[in-house]
DNA sequence: GCCAAAAGCTAATATGATTAGCCAATCGAT
DNA sequence: ATCGATTGGCTAATCATATTAGCTTTTGGC
């Protein structure tokens, strides 16, 4: 019986890849041990249990999720990145609804979560967003807010199958990211 | 043994209730079955699983929301309703969290289904917040979801306990709604 | 009062997470 | 090369939970 040669970080991203698959609520660990041509007890030896995978999950999710904003924002400004992190953002979420899902209601158990710092690069990248706009120094952490409440809400909404009705929904997406750049513009 | 009287709907509620309590994720039937004082299988006499009554719970929250928002928008316009929706959608979904998560990502099955009326009931009372506003018709779909986005993101994110960094929940909460009715009146 | 339906119950089954404890493969130091 | 510790895999067992089967008692309409 030769060895797996399984680690934390290939278990993880099995977990999240099939999560994407599947649906996060249908990820269990024997579908996932099945994956990796392993018995489902032998994925505790590299995640402690079904919360710690869900937890490290949400970790590599948010960090990919800062990887493709913080990519997409790179040489642009104003409304120009402001299109291009949204579009980066809901195109991450739609290819990897699983392990975005993950990220949904876990909080980073201490600063020195590997989730905190993934959540802290995320909003760096928001922020880089709102630096092509002209945004008083009080009103930062409420826009934000704001991008990230439009950012999530849009996608998951999206994800969720949440807009059944007639628009198309691109178009509602183009002008959410119209209706955001006028008002961080007349902020 | 004298019968304990329950009906689904009295199940509903008591599921309802216990997952604002617990949350939606350790809402098990035998917690439940606890709560009314009868045993698990039983209530497989007035719900036809977890699913169904997972479905029933997110009916009857979204019936409860299309309430609180459609009285609240009750004689009010423009920035007002908007508020005062807002207001209410969030003090909802606070108020309500189990309740709530219940209804992100479950669709109705049919048009019949009791979670697609309410689902409907829901969406008059924010349209009814926009026609205060004068929207251009193409753009009103459009701006119904966004408004959907808002109030769905911000609510779920301050409910997951997303919102971690400094500045004040609430203050960012009316600076929200006041980027969107600037938005709105600028539209 | 009688009877069918409904509403409870106990017991059984199935699935999935997790733990215990065993054994073989690997790796570092000699 | 090899010894010994560690590691990663396994089987078997336990536990929690959902769900089904089938029995029994209440209850509401006649």
């Amino acid at each position: 019986m030769p060895r797996a040669g399984l680690d934390p970080a290939t278990v993880v991203a099995a977990g999240a890849a099939l999560a994407d698959e599947v649906g996060l609520d249908r990820l269990t660990m024997g579908l996932l041990a099945g994956r990796l041509g392993v018995r489902t007890p032998s994925l505790y030896k590299h995640v402690a249990g079904q919360d710690d995978l869900n937890r490290r999950i949400a970790a590599l999710a948010l960090s990919e999720a800062a990887d493709a904003v913080g990519s997409a924002v790179q040489g642009r400004a104003g409304r120009d990145a402001l299109a291009a992190a949204a579009r980066a953002f809901r195109a991450f979420v739609l290819a990897h609804p699983g392990r975005y899902a993950a990220t949904i209601g876990v909080e980073p158990t201490g600063p020195d979560d590997p989730m905190a710092a993934a959540s802290r690069r995320l909003l760096e990248a928001f922020l880089a967003v709102l630096r092509g706009y002209r945004i008083a120094e009080a009103d930062v952490d409420h826009a934000l807010r704001m991008l990230r409440t439009l950012f999530h809400g849009f996608a998951t909404l999206q994800a969720a199958d949440g807009f059944q009705w007639s628009a198309d929904i691109d178009e509602s997406f183009a002008w959410l990211i119209d209706f955001a750049d006028r008002g961080l513009r007349a902020g």
